[in-house]
DNA sequence: GTCTATATGGAGATAGAC
DNA sequence: GTCTATCTCCATATAGAC
């Protein structure tokens, strides 16, 4: 557990990926957040000396933050399909919370190529596609499945939770939706990922 | 057809949207645009007074080229499979010439929500959405797919489309991909998009 | 620790020579 | 039409009073 610090640090930090992750403003100023914060924006600069350090600092947390909520899943060693469910109420309760969370890590990372933080570590990547590799085999022998490659396993099951968040305002004209139409219709979406993914669910 | 512009002026434009679409420089300024096209950053407001407009028209493009796009495979009006197709053919090959467009897109939206261009305009979209249920419920019915809301088949299929070009660098790193693999990762994508939806594919 | 005032730098925008 | 020089503005950052 690392040292606490003051409340108004937290205050920052945390309005900060506020406005980030749920508002989505990918260009705040420092301005932006000490206003949502109701702080003066010297504060800022006195507790994360600028602004790139302070936004460091929110890339930071957010992707050891989904490594942490990753590797919960995924070291659970719970059956494949509990695993799969798991991860997709993970995902949507998360970006329930944060829509643009993961619109503002790829941004990040489109700008700034040579951060060093990736999802999870070489070992566990390895790891995890090796035993969904084998849990996807015995659902494709038990006809519950059809065949598809690991990779594309993965990335089908983030592409279909995340993008209804990250493109919300797309989505939202694509099919029509008020904001509560749109509540609704991620709700749904659990349902509509595992039946497409499951056979027989 | 619209009057043609000058040499400049159309290299400006084309060299905005290939930094915007192409290398996913969302902050990108006027200077970093002016040096892509190996022109004076004058000449840019010289012809489109500001960044702003620049910026507006290049939007507005990608958006009327979205849907112009869209359109012609809707309106062929071919058998639903060869539509979904063309349709999964269209985004890949649009996406692998500019990769970041829907990422550009999404987040012009968020910033800037009053923007009045959507996708398709109102009647196009609850036609196409009907002409879409009637066939699903087609193949439901053939017991070629799995019963499932219209929107929610939307939405699946340009978040199985998309998200692989708009999250890339997460998408490299989530699997271990090299830039090549991530290459023939990316034309595998149709036979697994097709195989996802259609339970004969 | 928090504020006001101020300095610095960068990006957009304009004027005017060529 | 294209360039250089310049202006303005705004965001980051710092200094220093309280």
């Amino acid at each position: 557990m690392e040292t606490l610090s003051t409340d108004t640090e937290q205050l920052i930090k945390n309005t900060a990926k506020e406005v980030f992750f749920k508002q989505g403003l990918l260009h705040a100023t420092t301005q932006d957040i000490a206003d949502a914060a109701g702080i003066n924006r010297a504060s800022i600069h006195y507790y994360y000396r600028s602004r790139k350090l302070l936004f460091d600092k929110v890339f930071a947390e957010a992707m050891e933050e989904m490594d942490t909520k990753l590797l919960a899943v995924i070291k659970q060693a719970l059956p494949f399909r509990q695993m799969v469910e798991n991860f997709i109420d993970l995902f949507l309760q998360k970006s329930m919370e944060h829509p643009y969370l993961e619109l503002f890590l790829v941004t990040e990372l489109i700008a700034n190529p040579a951060t060093t933080h990736v999802l999870l570590n070489a070992d566990e990547r390895t790891a995890t596609t090796a035993m969904l590799q084998s849990s996807i085999a015995r659902e494709v022998a038990a006809g519950t499945m059809r065949p598809i490659k690991t990779q594309h396993f993965i990335i089908n099951l983030m592409s279909l939770c995340s993008f209804p968040f990250m493109a919300k305002p797309m989505v939202k004209t694509a099919v029509n939706l008020t904001e509560e139409e749109y509540t609704t219709f991620i709700r749904e979406r659990k349902e509509v990922i595992l039946k497409l993914i499951f056979l027989d669910k």
